[in-house]
DNA sequence: GCCGTTTTCGGCCCGACTGTTTTCAGTCG
């Protein structure tokens, strides 16, 4: 399977093209053509390119060039072109393609590295485009920048830590392997990768480890272990115990810290059960082992039932092609259905997304014969008619009323102004809140995980709001976990129901709920603390009372 | 660069905000 590596050859051309100031459309073909070859089922290189939508004559040429040399003569050039360095550069929010450029041509800045040097040597003042605002703003997004990008994200954490597996698996398939560390905990954020092995011999499983082709270097060996490096810095760890230690190691590998400091060192046992029944507690699941409250509670055998996957009846927020979804609404009907779910929400973007096409009044009630002709051709799975509604900046909704009524489920998000000052946030989300039709707040605190911070905004004031007016909170699966656990924890203590959705964009991302499950399980909810794990006629009676 | 024709090139992702520009370019969602 060479799709990923493929699918990045063309990304890394889009990100150069970009850098180059050329044409958008022609760098949204390459992203296109990126992702369609990413998504492809199979393996890329057996494939019938002319019939893959988003591939052209261009760039199947390039991927038979790619196929052929290892290498594609157009990406080369502009690699030898411009430094990589200004391609981290050009992820600075508030940094483009031309002041990049400018930076790169006057002060030899390309990297964040130099770019900072260069802004706190006030060696920017000079230049055109870069007045006190903006370095001001600079210093600040690279503050934000280092703080957002020195932990992965849980989702990307996740695809890594398979496709490792996968590979050991591949190598060594009798191996007996867990995954550990804070992805097992299902913290939103991953530093290290850790898996557990179980096996009376150590060193066959850590040599085949360590000879994984996706290791840059081995950082550390001993008899139980190896500690290696991917490319993108990302520290893995493998630890093989005898599988009558097995249980220990991996209670010990999974952590947290504060959780293991806060009892007596346990023995060796073979399973995690055996672990806690030693120190007298309940199974703590992993995603409470935070050094909170878990222990009192699991010798008082008061644990929550957590919420699990299999608990959740259907999702209450995707996007369809009728904005920007790259899927049918029969398509995503389909992804739904094989999912097995009972329901499911089409909730495009509101028009003053305009990026985005998103829909006016008379797209949305056009969108009514769409959704009302799949309905008849999927009797065991609901289709509600949605809409995620754009939150405008002084809290009044994107559409008007009457038209948000005759929907059966409305999402109210924030896409813009993003750096309102705290009170004129809070209170416009808050006038979302209050208003009757809005059964849902889209992802509340606007963060993307590695991405983008949270704006500025009193999350305990929603809850109240949302306590007072009924509104559902969200927990946005996907790159954003948000509400994050500690708000979700807060919101569930308070009463307010949350729903985890996976703002789908595609039929791919429909499985993303399970990140969404494990923040809300963080949060120590339950399935009765959730929207969305309601049977279809507890749903509708609950919307019939909205 | 891709697509879809109206077969040979035009349309595709638009509108608002921000800072510094002295009338608008660059960036972003």
């Amino acid at each position: 399977m060479q799709n990923a590596a493929l699918a990045r050859q063309f990304d890394q051309i889009a990100a150069y093209l970009e850098l180059a100031g050329d044409s958008i459309f022609k760098i949204r073909a390459y992203r296109e053509a990126a992702s369609a070859i990413a998504d492809y089922p199979g393996p890329i290189e057996d494939a019938d390119l002319n019939a893959i939508e988003g591939l052209g004559s261009a760039t199947i040429a390039k991927s038979r060039e790619w196929f052929k040399t290892g290498k594609i003569k157009v990406l080369e050039a502009l690699k030898a072109q411009y430094p990589a360095g200004l391609l981290e550069v050009m992820r600075v929010p508030g940094l483009g393609p031309k002041k990049v450029q400018l930076l790169w041509k006057e002060k030899n800045i390309d990297s964040i590295a130099k770019l900072q040097v260069a802004l706190d040597a006030d060696e920017l003042d000079t230049l055109n485009g870069f007045g006190p605002k903006t370095r001001e703003n600079l210093k600040t997004a690279l503050r934000r920048l280092g703080e957002l990008t020195s932990r992965t994200p849980l989702p990307d954490a996740t695809g890594t830590a398979t496709k490792i597996l996968t590979a050991l698996i591949e190598r060594s398939p009798d191996a007996h392997i867990e995954i550990a560390g804070s992805l097992r905990r299902g913290a939103e954020t991953v530093g290290n990768l850790n898996f557990v092995a179980s096996s009376e011999d150590a060193t066959p499983l850590l040599d085949t480890f360590a000879a994984l082709p996706l290791f840059e270097t081995i950082i550390a060996r001993d008899e139980t272990t190896v500690k290696a490096r991917l490319h993108d810095g990302v520290e893995v760890e493998l630890v093989v115990a005898p599988p009558v230690r097995f249980g220990t190691q991996l209670w010990f590998s999974t952590g947290s810290k504060s959780h293991i400091e806060s009892v007596d060192a346990p023995p060796a046992f073979t399973s995690e059960r055996e672990v806690f029944a030693h120190l007298g507690a309940d199974y703590i699941p992993p995603e409470l082992r935070e050094g909170r409250d878990e222990w009192e509670r699991a010798r008082a055998h008061t644990l929550p039932a957590l919420l699990e996957t299999r608990d959740i009846r259907g999702d209450l927020h995707t996007h369809s092609n009728w904005s920007d979804g790259v899927a049918s609404i029969r398509q995503m009907a389909q992804a739904m259905t094989d999912r097995g779910y009972a329901y499911f929400a089409v909730c495009d973007h509101s028009k003053a997304l305009a990026m985005t096409n998103g829909l006016d009044a008379f797209r949305v009630r056009e969108q009514a014969h769409e959704i009302a002709e799949v309905q008849a051709d999927f009797p065991n799975l609901k289709i509600f008619r949605g809409i995620e509604c754009d939150i405008l900046r002084d809290g009044t909704m994107d559409l008007d009323d009457e038209l948000l009524s005759e929907l059966d489920f409305v999402v109210g998000s924030v896409h813009s102004a993003f750096n309102l000052p705290l009170a004129e946030q809070t209170d416009r989300i808050i006038r979302a809140i209050q208003n009757p039709h809005v059964d849902l707040i889209g992802h509340p605190t606007g963060r993307v995980l590695g991405v983008r911070p949270p704006y500025d905004v009193d999350v305990p004031a929603l809850i109240e709001a949302a306590k007072k007016t009924g509104c559902c909170l969200e927990i946005n699966a996907s790159e954003r976990l948000d509400l994050k656990d500690d708000y979700a924890r807060i919101a569930k203590d308070a009463g307010v129901l949350l729903c985890i959705d996976t703002d789908a964009h595609s039929p791919k991302m429909i499985p993303n709920i399970s990140f969404g499950v494990a923040t809300a399980r963080r949060a120590g909810c339950e399935a009765k603390h959730l929207l969305n794990t309601k049977t279809l006629a507890d749903l509708l009676e609950w919307m019939r009372h909205r």
